[in-house]
Formats: structure tokens, sequence, C-alpha cells
RNA sequence: UGCCCCGUAGUUCAGUGGUAGAAUAGUUGACUGUUAAUCAAAGGGUCGUAGGUUCGAAUCCUACCGGGGCAGCCA
């Protein structure tokens, strides 16, 4: 009779339940025991709480399963569910049952020291513990809030293709395969794609993963990573930084909202973020950073491009996100605006995390003239023949518009305090890992 | 790709020319509120691989393999 008012509930949810006799299917993370009392470390994917056995209150069957089980095993519990501030959760469930489903020997990761190899090696397991799950728990919600702003912003989500037969920029190295018998390579960038969705739905993004065969191993690179980038029509250049610093700081409110035991877990002060919540972001144009650089004494000519060290300086010279202005158009891509009075600047900008995390954002006005845009073709070294389908888009209506691409590992990387891309994403492609 | 650092017990590391070590995990036992629990016992090794120097190499040299950090490139 019992057996049918017995409800089974997640972790997540014991404070609804509190002096309830519930069931929960969980795992056991770690155990401490003495003569007549065990205390079992438990999760089920929502939260992790921990299970209390005592001798004297259960069967001794139950008392010695429970101080049998070991790393990993899972298993159904069945309690009653009491509030408790010595348990760190402030809720622990008093054991009266235990049900095993599947027995675990020698875990690999224990609860002490490991390196970082040998976590990556075994990343199929290391997603229990609690520090990978609080920053995927965090990364999902930021994938949930993308959506929800672009929604309400009367965006519309255009899919990239994946599988291209050229370059987009023609810059960095690409993941060569095959296509039948004709050449292609995985996707680094939508955005020309999404140029042609702007010229169809006004407001488009895509949320896709990118490949980059770079020969970069640092902690702001994967080989593997997911892009947001919106592409907006009859939009200018200061329109796009207000929608690009509203959506940034949308997703730091949402984080900061929705996810408050992750960050306490990862020891992020909220604080913190919320002064990134605060619009609108400094901004500064190329020229003047290379000024603020030099005063420094960081000594760089006008015309190179930033490294990780003039970024980190940069950056740590504001509270917020700082954007960086108009670029020389010799060290940017072919599509970009050229500046109404300056031959060699383009309209474009870098969104700086603070704290060293580096360039979050890169976006611009894009080029719309038919013409220069051929030429700045010829000029890349790429085939006009490839780009005969983006020219159309010059050709037929060509109207101002502009766009940018946020990395999605990047900025959680920031958001998260973590201090390497591989952490922000679940199964990491790195320089020398395709495994697990 | 360049520069720097590291490969020793399941794991994290010490040992820098003379018998292979510690902590922790796992195992066994004790303990009624533990939070990296504590206490006790026994077990656990092809010192990354190959070659060289030496009476003797984990230790010195060379090459290779694997990994980390930084830089370039980029998001």
């Amino acid at each position: 009779m019992e057996e049918l008012l017995l409800e089974t509930i997640s972790i997540i949810d014991a404070p609804a339940h509190v002096n309830e006799t519930v069931k929960i299917g969980v795992w056991l993370t770690d155990k401490r025991s003495s003569g007549k009392i065990a205390f079992l470390q438990l999760r089920d994917g929502t939260a992790f709480f921990q299970g209390v056995v005592l001798k004297n209150e259960v069967s001794e069957t139950v008392f010695n399963t429970a101080k049998r089980l070991r790393q990993e095993t899972s298993f159904w519990v069945t309690g009653e569910i009491h509030e408790d501030s010595r348990s760190k959760f402030g809720y622990e469930i008093q054991v009266a049952e235990i049900e095993i489903i599947g027995e675990s020997e020698d875990y690999p990761i224990t609860p002490k020291d490991h390196g970082v190899d040998f976590l990556m090696d075994h990343r199929h397991l290391w997603l229990r513990s609690s520090r990978p799950h609080a920053v995927l728990t965090i990364r999902n919600e930021v994938i949930r809030a993308t959506y929800e702003f672009f929604n309400q912003e009367g965006f519309t989500k255009i899919d990239a293709p994946i599988l291209t037969g050229s370059a987009p920029e023609g810059t960095t190295d690409l993941f060569h395969t095959e296509y039948f018998d004709h050449d292609a390579y995985l996707s680094q960038s939508g955005q020309l794609y999404e140029e042609a969705g702007a010229m169809a739905f006004g407001k488009v993004f895509s949320f896709g993963p990118t490949f980059r065969a770079e020969k970069s191993k640092t902690r702001r690179h994967l080989i593997e990573f997911w892009m947001i980038e919106p592409e907006m029509a009859f939009m200018y250049q200061e329109e796009s930084l207000a929608v690009q610093e509203k959506y940034v700081a949308f997703l730091i409110r949402n984080v900061i909202d929705h996810c408050q035991s992750s960050l306490e877990t990862l020891g992020r002060d909220p604080k913190v973020l919320e002064k990134y919540t605060k619009t609108p972001y400094p901004r500064i144009s190329y020229d003047r950073a290379i000024e603020m650089l030099n005063e420094g004494g960081m000594n760089i000519t006008w015309g190179t491009d930033f490294g990780s060290p003039e970024e980190t300086y940069l950056a740590d010279q504001f509270e917020q996100p700082v954007f960086i202005l108009n670029y020389p158009k010799a060290i940017k891509a072919f599509y970009m605006k050229p500046h109404p009075t300056r031959d060699d600047v383009v309209i474009c900008a870098d969104l700086l995390a603070p704290e060293g995390y580096g360039e979050i954002i890169g976006g611009s006005e894009r080029a719309t003239d038919y013409n220069y845009l051929l030429e700045q073709i010829k000029k890349a070294g790429l085939d006009p023949a490839e780009y005969s389908w983006y020219l159309d888009l010059r050709k037929y209506g060509s109207v101002p518009h502009s766009g940018f691409g946020l990395g999605l590992e990047r900025a959680l990387t920031w958001i998260t305090g973590e201090d390497h891309v591989r952490e922000a994403i679940p199964f990491p492609r790195l320089l020398n890992r395709i495994y697990p």
C-alpha cells in the first residue's frame, strides 16, 4: 500500500518534499562511514546532496550494503527528506532502503588531485564531477538565453552549411574532406551565408559548430568550437554595436539569475558579473588603442594587429567589456565596409572581454558595393567564381548591413571564470586530442 | 610551427651518480554528524621508448614518442 504512494523525485526538487518519503535514482560520488552511521554523497544529474544511513534505523542488510557501496555505483535510494543546516545543500535524505542498479569498480576519477591530461582522457566520466557539471550547466543557460534573445529581438535562425566548397575567408587553415568527386571543407564561418539570409529575412542568426585547422595551442583556441553569427539588413555599425552589448549583457543577466549554485561551485562571484550587465560598453578607436598601448609602454606601431598581451592591457583599462573600432583595412577581412572618409581603415569592431579573456566578438558593417567587393576578393587572392553567389547579394538590391560573431566557448570561459576554453565544451577537440 | 617546462605506484608528486620513496586512492579492521573525516594494517613499480657515457644511471648525453605553458593565428 505504502509502495504505491512513493514518489520518484530529483534531488533538485528535494526542498519541496521535506518530511516526505521519496525515491531517487542516484550515483555515489563519495562515502564516509563509521560503525553506526554512514554518509553517502549522492548525485542524480540535477544536483548533489548526501544521504544519511543510521544503523539503528535500518536493517542490517541495508547498512552493510551502504558500507559496501563504491564510487559511481548507481542505485535507487528510498528515504525521508530532511532539512538540515549541517548539509551543504541544506537538505539530505535519511536512507531507509537501497536498491543497487549498476555496480562500479575502480572508478578512475577519485576525489583527489588529477592532471589535465588524465582528466581529459576520462572526459566521458569527468562530466559527472561537480566542476564540469557547473560549467556545462552555464553553457546550457547561455544557449537557452541566446535563443530567447534573438527570438524576442525578431531574428530568424538560418542554418549555415557545415560542408562548403570554398574557403569563406581564405586565410586560416581549413579541414579538407571529399564531397563525392569534389573537394570540400568544413565550415570556418557561416557569415557569408547569413548575409544571404539577412537579404531574405531581415534579421537572422546562425548557431553551429565551426572548424579551424590552425596549429594553435593556447588557452583561447579550440579546433572545433561553436559560434553565434547574427546578420542584420538595413543596419549600420552603431546599431549593431547596440545589439551586441544588449545581447552580451542579457547572457550575463540570465546566468546570474538562473545559475547561482553553478557559479558558487565554480567560485565565480556574481557581483563581478553584475558589472557586465550595465550598458553601454565603452568604445575606443583602433587609433586611440594604439596611443593607449604606447602610453602604457608597449611600443606598438599603427597597422599591426593586437596580440594577446595588447588585448589584455587594453581590457584592463576598463571595468566592462570594451569595443575597439575601425581597424586597419590591411589586417581585416575582405568583406568589411571601407570607412567613408579614410582609405586605411574599415568599419568594424572587436569586443574584448575583461579580466584578460580576450576577444569574444568580431563584427563589422559589410561592404555593399559590387565592384569594390570584387576587387577585394581578387586582392585577397580568392577566386571570384567561387564567390559569384556572394557577389549576387550586391547585384540585386544591395543594402547596408552589419553582423558579428560570438565565440561561445570564449564567452563561457570568461563568464565562468575558467582559465581554458577546453573546459567550456563537453568534448573538446584540441591540437592533439580527438578522443574521447 | 618557434621558445620554455614535464614524463617515477591507479592518481598527485619527491628523489639529480651508489639498495625505489611519500601522500592519496583501492583492500581489511576500528569509530554515531562526516564535509579533502580520523586511526591502524598489509599490498601496490619495465622510473615514457631506444641508444650512449660510467665499475654503477630514475639521475648525465643523444634521438624519438607523449603532455603542459607561452607566442603567432584567430572567435
